[in-house]
DNA sequence: GTGAGATGAGAATGATATTCTCACCGCCAT
DNA sequence: ATGGCGGTGAGAATATCATTCTCATCTCAC
């Protein structure tokens, strides 16, 4: 999680293999304060970060704007991350994973497992939203970007709702609410519908574009994941 | 289409109302071969930007390529269009209007409208996968770009498709096939859901991220059109 | 042939990200 | 205590683009 360059590089000169066990620990000590000095400013960065995004309800702000207001330096900032989009990458991934805990905390305490994935895919809507609690953006103009850009990324951020909503999804199947199938690509597909489609309804834009509600697309999901009666 | 600003200019300085009629039809006159010759201009630097995306992949060419590349001028370029901005908001306009032309001419030749619909559905998705025949990106940087920051412009974008969509559905509902509903939400609902899926799937991305096929996703999709088996 | 609007060539501007320079500072093994 | 090293701040230097501007030239309808 959040890769840095320099961890890595004080691993690798600062514990050279083949060193008594001493020595290692000696460093291990004096490397822990680097290292918790080091997070305190990632994070000073990580929460600029955040408090623009909030402000300006996009990513545009500029790693100069980042640097002052957490009262770094440009110099420093690069030290740390490899650049404007690596620290975007890591809002994007923790927003998604905290988001997931939640949605997974919120669906366990249903018993009923149907009212679960009804809820979490009320939630996952509700926070999917174009302005929502703009704490969290688990959408942007940034996360689309990356979808086209970097599909590979946008699955690994993907990974935990996809976890939690594949096990709900199989909780259904199991109690024979909706009938079996394959849980991991029907929890994919009902992710993406939620997700997508909540972005794309950010604006009652005239006179078209309808604008679908929570119920709307529970009820079309719901459907999608039962199946068609099947006919003759 | 394609609003230019000379067009505006001339308009307002060539034609000050209560002017005699034969000035007019002279002005028209000498306008025509201007209007054609600024056309034929415009069409290159489409062309031209149309082959940089068919070749890059991506809308992240710089408007000195188009320029070089149609063997014009940046002056030129911003005599026609607002800026680059205005130029692939036309591309992508074009590309969903020509989309929505041929999915309703095939989706016509069938007299079953169930299989309409299918159809339809299955050819949004492939156009909409992430590089398919790249003259035509439904989904591209840009359009996701949009769909953040100028919601209203994809929603008209989107229209000629949300036309023949809301068609089918409204179809196989009067045949039957489908519940009766709201057609346009439905057609919205399902476009979003085949264009945005596609869109997820460009990348079989190692151990996750299932690859939704268009078979699945129609299967989802008609699912959330039949609706659930109403339960008590 | 004349004048208004269009064009070309390319310099100028402006906004950003990213890198670089250099002086300084704190930590810690010796 | 100290010498060295990595981290830091301040800010200049680069690099990339979009967009605008300058000026000379061109084209066409009159």
């Amino acid at each position: 999680m959040l890769p840095l360059k320099w961890s890595i590089v004080l691993r690798v000169t600062a514990v050279p293999e083949e060193q008594p066990a001493w020595r290692q620990r000696a460093v291990e000590r004096s490397t822990r304060a680097a290292k918790l000095r080091a997070e305190q400013r990632v994070q000073r960065f990580l929460d600029a970060a955040q408090e623009l995004i909030a402000e300006k309800r996009t990513t545009d702000f500029t790693v100069q704007e980042i640097v002052d207001r957490s009262k770094q330096s440009l110099r420093s900032f690069y030290q740390h991350f490899d650049g404007k989009h690596e620290l975007l990458l890591a809002l994007f991934e923790d927003a998604l994973s905290k988001s997931a805990a939640e949605i997974r905390e919120a669906a366990g305490s249903q018993s009923d497992p149907l009212l679960a994935l009804r809820l979490a895919v009320t939630m996952l809507f509700e926070q999917s939203l174009p302005n929502p609690g703009v704490e969290r953006p688990l959408f942007s103009d940034f996360a689309l970007q990356l979808l086209v850009k970097h599909p590979a990324q946008v699955a690994t951020a993907h990974l935990p709702l996809l976890t939690v909503f594949t096990e709900l999804v199989e909780q259904a199947e199991d109690a024979g609410v909706i009938p079996a199938g394959k849980p991991r690509r029907q929890a994919s597909l009902l992710m993406q519908t939620v997700m997508f489609v909540a972005q794309g309804n950010g604006v009652p834009a005239g006179s078209h574009a309808a604008g679908v509600n929570a119920e709307e697309i529970w009820q079309f999901c719901l459907g999608g994941l039962s199946g068609v009666p099947v006919r003759s």
